[in-house]
DNA sequence: CATACGTGGGG
DNA sequence: TCCCCAAGTAT
């Protein structure tokens, strides 16, 4: 009588629990069969940071929230300026305005807890797909099919998907949904993304280390590298603007303002700036400036963004009184606290250099 | 289904 | 320098 060799799932966690990696948010597995469940607020939070964000980056971005904020009922109570301003480097910064909106809803809603289901968890601000199906099975244990690109990447060489994604994102989720076990859920979606960050990578796979190598198809067709196909992207165009750092010479504080509520780096704060248009015109010059002074130009700074290159020409005038329209004066000082992307950063670096 | 939406690191 | 990509979501 043959033995039927372990299940995929098995020899999964079998791997996990001797590498799983240790992450500020995870619960261990030894801990997790000893009956400590992680945090449902510590787990919603990182995984709200991790979207297209790596762990390395994510990492100092966790400490300082769960430093400053212990609970969801704490987030909530924060104005948004200030959660905006703590979020300030991480990018895609509709997930921190969602993340508050999330946090208030809970409080508010649901009495300060999370809700406990993958379906319920999907209504909730900045949760979709795989958010509310990874904090239900980390969190909850409920065996849901949980798929991010690691598990895109991990699955598609599992059984050779040849459709590209997004299409094959389909067959990938079915597929996902009949390998998860309904024992140890959590450990299964963690260990499966853990396996396709340091082992399946999209490169130079480690398939000798593999602890799935003999359920691969890819592995066994000597291929791993060609999963997940994926549909061409289109190249992204330039745009150009300018920008315009008021100094006030007394201090050298700047004036910021804060931008639109919603489009790109919406409701973070910035020195005024033109809007960005297709390049074809050269520079701007002072005739986009929000108001008159004596503007000198600083330099050009270049910022890729996912859809498109921004090339922003930056002015600075020393101005002594306030600048008309909606705005503060923002000293060298509390520049760590703004809501100052990453881009503005560097305006503000290319304007102001002695004060950094 | 396609597009908008940031940033930093690695090859 | 450039391209890819990293625990995606909203529209």
């Amino acid at each position: 009588m043959p033995i039927a060799p372990p299940p995929l799932s098995q020899d999964l966690l079998e791997w996990y629990d001797r590498h799983a990696r240790t992450l500020p948010w995870r619960v261990p597995p030894q801990a997790r069969a000893a009956g400590i469940m992680p945090d449902p607020y510590r787990v919603w939070l990182s995984e709200i940071m991790l979207q297209q964000t790596t762990v390395a980056t994510v990492k100092s971005y966790f400490a300082r929230f769960v430093n400053r904020w212990p609970g969801v009922t704490d987030l909530a109570e924060a104005p948004e300026a200030e959660v905006l301003g703590a979020w300030a480097g991480l990018g895609y910064y509709a997930r921190a305005r969602n993340l508050h909106a999330c946090a208030r809803t809970v409080a508010t809603e649901h009495g300060g807890a999370f809700p406990t289901t993958a379906a319920t968890l999907r209504a909730l601000p900045g949760i979709g797909e795989y958010t509310s199906a990874a904090i239900a099975a980390i969190a909850f244990d409920e065996p849901a099919a949980v798929v991010d690109g690691n598990v895109e990447r991990v699955v598609s060489r599992l059984f050779a998907i040849e459709t590209p994604l997004p299409a094959g994102k389909k067959e990938i989720r079915i597929r996902t949904g009949e390998l998860t076990p309904d024992l140890r859920p959590g450990d299964f979606a963690q260990a499966m993304m853990d396996l396709g960050a340091t082992i399946c990578t999209p490169t130079r796979p480690g398939c000798i280390l593999c602890p799935i190598r003999p359920h691969c198809r890819a592995a066994a067709e000597g291929r791993p590298e060609v999963f997940p196909v994926k549909k061409p992207k289109a190249e992204v165009p330039s745009r150009r603007g300018a920008a315009f750092v008021a100094i006030r010479p007394g201090d050298g504080a700047v004036w910021l303002r804060k931008r639109a509520t919603t489009g790109m780096l919406g409701g973070m704060s910035e020195p005024p700036s033109s809007n960005w248009n297709a390049r074809s015109d050269g520079e701007l010059g002072t005739t986009a400036a929000p108001f008159p002074a004596g503007w000198q130009a600083c330099g050009t700074v270049l910022h890729g963004f996912t859809h498109f290159k921004l090339a922003l020409d930056v002015y600075r005038a020393d101005i002594e009184h306030d600048p008309p329209g909606a705005g503060w004066w923002s000293p060298p000082e509390a520049w760590d606290g703004e809501a100052l992307p990453t881009l503005m950063r560097k305006v503000l670096a290319a304007a102001a250099p002695a004060t950094r």
